[in-house]
DNA sequence: ATGAAAGCGCTAACAC
DNA sequence: GTGTTAGCGCTTTCAT
């Protein structure tokens, strides 16, 4: 007896437990959410009653009743420093007015930090502490400054959510992003699509400190594994290069150093840096394949003149966005969270990049 | 003076309203909701307070209120018949639960048809319209059937959503679904990729009336205009062929036609069929490459063992979710849509595959 | 430990 | 036309 199609059966109410359990309303309501103060007898008969009934608290009553605001604190990366940050920003902002749209009360405090210093990254971490939120939503990307940051925030019992980068046990209450290895493999896919020879790849990562950073190790591993794989005809190579920053005296002659390998049929770029170097790449070498990541502006230029040929994105907006809604659901509905949501992989090519452009943000209302 | 970061401003209620504008909060509410009934002098008043203090109705304290059940009545394909309308039946029933979670009562009364018979779409379109539902979504699959149905439910003022099939002029509150030109135009860059030669490719229609079928027109008008661009060194042919059922006697032959063309480099099946005609193709032709739409499961098979190549994702689940929830929100909460909403169009390979199955309808709570 | 009751912001029914 | 009021389901406070 399941459901029967023309009966719509009144959803079951906090009254209708109180009175089958012969309790008030007030004994119910403590017992649901573990206040405590209420007699064993009591306790058991209203449990045994929700049970029965399969009681479902009716969430949008729940919030309305609450005037509380609360305080949600993001650590990100300076979002005037590069459009990825910026998208990432722009998902809190839209995350943040759509909970106002349904009177939530969710107040989110950005703390900034420099990407390329991890100082930056402990300072304002110890700053948000010191905040005292209600939760926070962090882009972990320095690993060892961020261990301590956590404990504390597990000691407070503060909820904490991480985006873009999975630090694996250090207490987070979800984690938000790709599976950076899979991506990896993906990219490694894509620059080998239909190639019968064995061929030279080369990995870069621009400007960016490698030992520090779990995620582009992550994204080359797959990518070497995937071209090497054990039942593949062809035997591929792969070189990987660490760049200095693209205005530096030292950057021309490093890519140089790139472009002269033998055989080299595709470059793949770990970050979304690879406008940066496509049109110089695709100009020295015919034919070459260049994969790079994300939808910020200045990748959306390559991929329109064929410099870029594959992008993947990593909606850096739909994960800040979520993570709000994430919080406000584990602290406003107590809805627990996977620990881990995956997004997937997106692949953006020419001719579909106006899709997603369009698509972005442009929901709203209740959902999913 | 946008915002001010630390001061949280209490959100105006229309009591506040009421209170500036000097009248009753009823009045306010019947200004807000043109029900009439208001003197000229007090509703320009209370329109001027309204846009001076920017007042955003708290809709979750609206929908709590009402204790109407809206009944959908939703007009499909029989999800028997194919995994791909059932992954769309499923999406109506997630969007359906979720919005129960949250106390919005809010039936679904799904109207079947035989997607291969004009006369049962036109069947259960009659049924569906004398069971007078507050909301429709339908999947318009044929065009001239769909005219007069249409007409009937905008004189009834009843609202529509077109799903996966878009249908100009006809009233609908809005269209949800992919560009299928741009669809077409994708899977021809795909299949095209790095090929530095002149080459055939084979667009095949499975099981379709093409006359009847917009949608598949659109693909195949994309598909061609995109091999035969202008700025294009290659000059690409392209061949298109409609077969009949796979189960049919002459299926097989009409295949050894598609595979006998000179110089094929690419097979694109524009359906969900692709799965029945994968692997056949791959073995008789080599380095053949072969796109389809859609992760039904058999063609998820088809990709794990690489006699497909490419698949696009229309996202059946997600398209009928976001209908449903779409008609919440102009039912209840009077957002209205915009007219079109377009998917954007997702590229799977066995590379991503995987994060795109475990992404699926894991979302919940309030959100985008 | 328990119950009664006052809201949360909005809607709708009912007086005037 | 206009104002008043009783809920919607849940939370929270305040007596008991």
């Amino acid at each position: 007896m399941l459901s029967c199609p023309h009966m719509i059966q009144k959803s079951i109410r906090i009254r209708d437990i109180a009175l089958k359990a012969g309790v008030s309303e007030g004994t119910v309501d403590r017992v649901i959410h573990n206040r405590g103060k209420v007699s064993a007898t009591a306790a058991k008969k209203v449990q045994q009653v929700l049970a029965k009934l399969n009681y479902k608290p009716n969430l949008i009553a729940r919030t309305l009743g609450k005037n509380k605001t609360y305080r949600i604190a993001a650590l990100i990366p300076d979002h005037t420093y590069d459009d990825y940050w910026r998208q990432s920003y722009d998902g809190i902002k839209l995350g943040e007015m759509q909970l106002a749209q349904f009177g939530i009360h969710f107040s989110v405090e950005p703390y900034f930090f420099n990407m390329h210093r991890k100082e930056s990254y402990l300072e304002s971490s110890l700053k948000l502490f010191h905040s005292k939120p209600d939760g926070v939503l962090v882009a972990p990307l320095f690993f060892y400054a961020s261990k301590p940051f956590f404990k504390k925030l597990s000691e407070k019992h503060i909820p904490f959510i991480l985006i873009n980068t999975q630090l694996q046990e250090v207490g987070a209450l979800s984690f938000i992003g790709q599976d950076l290895f899979q991506s990896g493999r993906l990219a490694a896919e894509l620059i080998s699509y239909g190639l019968t020879a064995s061929r030279t790849f080369a990995i870069l990562h621009i400007e960016e400190d490698l030992e520090n950073s779990v995620h582009l190790q992550e994204k080359e591993r797959g990518f070497k594994e995937y071209l090497n794989q054990y039942n593949k005809p062809q035997k591929h190579d792969v070189k990987s290069f660490v760049l200095d920053a693209p205005k530096s005296n030292s950057f021309i002659s490093q890519l140089k150093e790139v472009i002269a390998l033998q055989n080299l049929a595709g470059v793949f770029i770990s970050t979304s840096k690879g406008y940066s170097v496509a049109s110089f790449i695709k100009q020295s070498v015919p034919y070459i394949r260049i994969i790079g990541y994300d939808l910020i502006k200045e990748n959306l230029a390559c991929l329109q003149n064929g410099t870029l040929d594959f992008l993947i994105n990593q909606n850096p907006m739909r994960q800040a966005k979520l993570g709000i809604q994430t919080l406000a659901n584990h602290l406003i509905f107590k809805k627990d969270p996977p620990p881990l949501h995956l997004f997937p992989l997106e692949i953006i090519t020419p001719q579909n990049v106006s899709t997603y452009l369009s698509h972005e943000g442009n929901q709203s209302g209740i959902s999913i």
